[in-house]
DNA sequence: CCCTATGTTCAATGTTTATTGAACAATTGA
DNA sequence: TCAATTGTTCAATAAACATTGAACATAGGG
């Protein structure tokens, strides 16, 4: 209850707030990874983020990405499924996103982008 | 010395802190205003910015901005001039720069981005 | 040479932040 | 019903941050 009182409306949605969210690499990373999947499925499961940090750590930062309107949460079963709060971001921040990204591409491998990225369990 | 030490090769920008430092209001309003002043004179002198904030706490400022790469001080007799690294920037991050000024235009009230503009004094 | 103006540096303060592990809640499947 | 899985909440900690005022440095004008 602590941790869950906003989500900002589209109007509410603040430049600051996103530009602090986004410049944590933990967060860039998730967004990152969001904005990849964007042409396949637009949704990530939270545990799909447990190569970038720890579980309760994550559950956090999923939170900051939440409160300032970057990303959204549906539940389903025991699963959270995450996806980009994209039409938001345009409407509000035009061009802001895509920039973001782009440039977060350019320097993936310095940024530990990936890190979090399905990793193939040989059983 | 202690607050001089980075300034940042345009390779060696990174874009966490990029954001981070454009994260903060006024800081935000810093860069704001010089985006403004490009056409003009591409210049400002630190005292331009004293509506902002305190003396001290705005020389804080600055120097995050120059070790993140956003800004350049050039010091001429008692007064600093200061202007953006718009072409390191852009090379390094096409179109964020451009993104974030824009964005914070549309916002411009809500932010209180000319709080620190010259004010007329009567006398 | 002093006095003023301009900025920076330093130390102190209180706040916010990221990170950790343990406890908790909710759902699923045996 | 019991156990396992998934993710959130809570408390504690250390680090980073923004802000303040005082002291300092430098340059320029009388």
């Amino acid at each position: 209850m602590s941790r869950t009182p906003l989500h900002p409306t589209r109007e509410q949605i603040e430049l600051p707030m996103v530009l602090d969210c986004l410049s944590d690499p933990i967060r860039l990373a998730i967004v990152y990874q969001l904005a990849q999947q964007e042409r396949v499925s637009s949704e990530l499961r939270c545990g799909d983020f447990n190569g970038l940090s720890g579980k309760s750590n994550l559950a956090y930062h999923f939170a900051k990405l939440r409160e300032c309107g970057l990303m959204q949460t549906r539940v389903a079963g025991t699963n959270r499924f995450m996806r980009l709060r994209r039409e938001d971001m345009d409407a509000r921040f035009p061009g802001l996103l895509d920039a973001v990204i782009k440039s977060a591409a350019k320097d993936a491998d310095r940024l530990q982008l990936m890190a979090g990225c399905e990793v193939v369990e040989a059983d």
